[in-house]
DNA sequence: CGGGTTTGACCAGCGC
DNA sequence: GCGCTGGTCAAACCCG
């Protein structure tokens, strides 16, 4: 099966979202990294200091508070990642209060059409606990709660595009109120045999995906292109192993201008 | 047997 | 108040 993303590097940010001074610069890092097969810590490191200094560049004042998480995960089967990109609700204009709502981003996975199942594997562990046809979409929605931690708020609803029934659009609302998802769970390795290697690795990779999460939530278009670059290394470092049969694409749920 | 899924029932919010 | 709708509950069921 060809494995292709919905998000592309040669594509940019599309007229919803302001151009970021800078962009191209940084898209064509990416893309020398990815050529010259640089490993994604390295990747996460350059692209981290970078992207800083392009957002004290820009004078970043602040007129776009987010609160934020960002996941990038490798889930237990080993498919490709999604970087949960939270896009937040609870945005503070200058002057315009507005109620806090829970973080909600909202992620489209690319399925066979004839996949009946609605699962989007993103790392995390979930629990369904109801399913709903709605009245805008013939297609049944499917109600998660996150599993991998008892008191974790955080809810999924799964429901096919009404549009487009090969997509499938995941919408998760809140934030996980622990760490990511265990690595190894559900996964080739035992949980012995990988957890030294996996505190080493996790604890350099772990720095970066912090930077990263605190950097990459504020840009919408440096989310898109830095999501499509670490994803292809992923699929391409299992590509070997794994059916790829599920294109993620990660969408900005708010309208939020920049 | 434990954990996840299914599915009908129930509840709350909203518009009329 | 009533009906519609989305969201949640929980018992039954399934599976490894």
């Amino acid at each position: 099966m060809e494995k292709t993303l919905d998000i592309d590097l040669n594509s940019k940010p599309t007229s919803n979202t302001t151009q970021t001074p800078g962009y191209d610069e940084l898209i064509e890092e990416v893309k020398r990294m990815k050529s010259e097969n640089q490993n994604l810590t390295d990747l996460l490191e350059i692209l981290c200091k970078k992207y800083d200094d392009l957002i004290k560049q820009r004078h970043y004042s602040g007129h776009r508070k987010m609160k934020h998480t960002a996941a990038g995960d490798t889930d237990n089967s080993g498919h490709s990642s999604i970087l949960h990109c939270c896009s937040c609700s609870d945005e503070c204009s200058p002057g315009r209060p507005r109620e806090i709502k829970s973080n909600v981003s909202r992620v489209h996975v690319r399925i066979d059409p004839s996949e009946t199942t609605l699962v989007v594997r993103d790392g995390y562990t979930w629990r369904k606990y109801g399913q709903k046809v709605t009245r805008d979409n013939p297609s049944p929605r499917a109600y998660y709660k996150c599993s991998l931690a008892p008191t974790c708020p955080v809810k999924k609803k799964v429901q096919r595009s009404a549009d487009d029934p090969s997509l499938l659009v995941a919408t998760y609302e809140g934030q996980h109120n622990h760490n990511h998802t265990h690595r190894n769970c559900g996964g080739q390795s035992s949980p012995a045999a990988a957890g030294e290697e996996d505190d080493r690795v996790g604890k350099t990779q772990k720095v970066f995906v912090e930077q990263m999460a605190s950097s990459l939530t504020r840009n919408h278009s440096f989310t898109n292109a830095l999501a499509a670059a670490i994803t292809g290394r992923i699929l391409s470092e299992t590509a070997d192993n794994v059916n790829h049969d599920q294109l993620f694409q990660i969408e900005d749920d708010d309208n939020y201008a920049l």
